[in-house]
DNA sequence: TCCCACATGTAAGATGTTACATGATTTA
DNA sequence: TAAATCATGTAACATCTTACATGTGGGA
């Protein structure tokens, strides 16, 4: 196998991501996957559609990077598991060991963008919206360390680990981004 | 002016962002509009690509909520500048006041996927991404301030300066997080 | 003179979301 | 038996980027 076809960059990140969930051991279902990305990717990276990942897993299969399986009998329900293949987890090791700069990190976050246009609203409205956000990173935060939980004691699970400890200070520091702000929110 | 239409809701987030950029006063070109976008809201929204910028314009000016002028033979070069409406800017005030949610800030940090994916690499190789990553924040920690600089003493500019002392914050936080995983990386 | 910054746009295509459609199984 | 969760997919659409095409003006 593998003879000049090098697919190393051709696929966008959402699909490096996808197979990267994959490459952890044992089968899933997109559904899974969802659920997986969702308390787990999405902190430091994003959880795509459920309708993306079904399309990103028919597009990694079409390149060989993982199988699947339809249930038979012995399971209750019809559904389809995906595997991650020797050609998949190469072609994962070589783009997570490329020389390329994996690229600055991308934030778009909302409530910035209404203070930064402060002029136009009521200063009350803008302290009641950053406080919501304060309480919606703290729920965030009891999630990681939710996370944090059912990773801990399971084998060769360091890195996503370490991801993981990455979010929740992350987490810690924006609810301290945001009190500071609530300072300097004061002075006009 | 202003029946029933309300288009208070039916823009993407980028075009609130164009107009809210086009809100501060003066007349601006797309060109300009770009080069602003990647000095000062791209530290906590995201700098559209200028072809989208002139999308946006042009959206923008069939709600009526800016007018383009195009340069008359007073100025060297056509050009075309927008300004904002009155319709505009109350269409953006009321946007900018919506009882809604904000939304939750979404966040795509390539570095991160790496880390993530960390049993698939040398643990040089990591530690040298890490490295690059606090290099990069740096650098744009002194674009922070270069635009603080730009800012201060500039008359009702108030709000942009709380989000870019937000931002400045925010990339120092981002180093330390940085090195703090770099410490998690040495224990697996 | 050559290159860079200024300036505007089009076209093609990738990426990603929402809404819709369908149905099985589990749990309350 | 009703609702929630599991499960998979399609279709329509919006969003956004890249590459391309074109040209002017100013400075080295």
């Amino acid at each position: 196998m593998a003879m000049g076809e090098d697919d190393t960059q051709d696929m966008p990140p959402t699909a490096w991501a996808v197979l990267g969930l994959l490459s952890f051991p044992g089968e899933r279902t997109g559904y899974e996957l969802k659920k997986w990305a969702d308390s787990s990717l999405r902190f430091f990276y994003w959880s795509p559609a459920l309708s993306q990942i079904y399309a990103e897993l028919r597009r990694l299969e079409s390149h060989g990077y993982a199988t699947s399986r339809r249930s038979g009998p012995e399971e209750p329900r019809t559904k389809r598991a995906y595997a991650i293949t020797e050609a998949g987890r190469a072609a994962l090791s070589r783009w997570a060991s490329a020389a390329q700069d994996p690229g600055a990190p991308v934030l778009k976050h909302p409530l910035l963008l209404r203070v930064w246009l402060g002029h136009l609203t009521d200063p009350e409205h803008l302290r009641a919206l950053v406080h919501e956000h304060v309480a919606r990173t703290q729920a965030e935060l009891k999630e990681v360390r939710e996370a944090l939980g059912r990773a801990d004691g399971v084998e060769a699970w360091g890195h996503p680990q370490v991801a993981l400890r990455w979010s929740e200070r992350r987490l810690l520091a924006e609810v301290e981004l945001a009190e500071a702000m609530l300072v300097d929110l004061e002075g006009v």
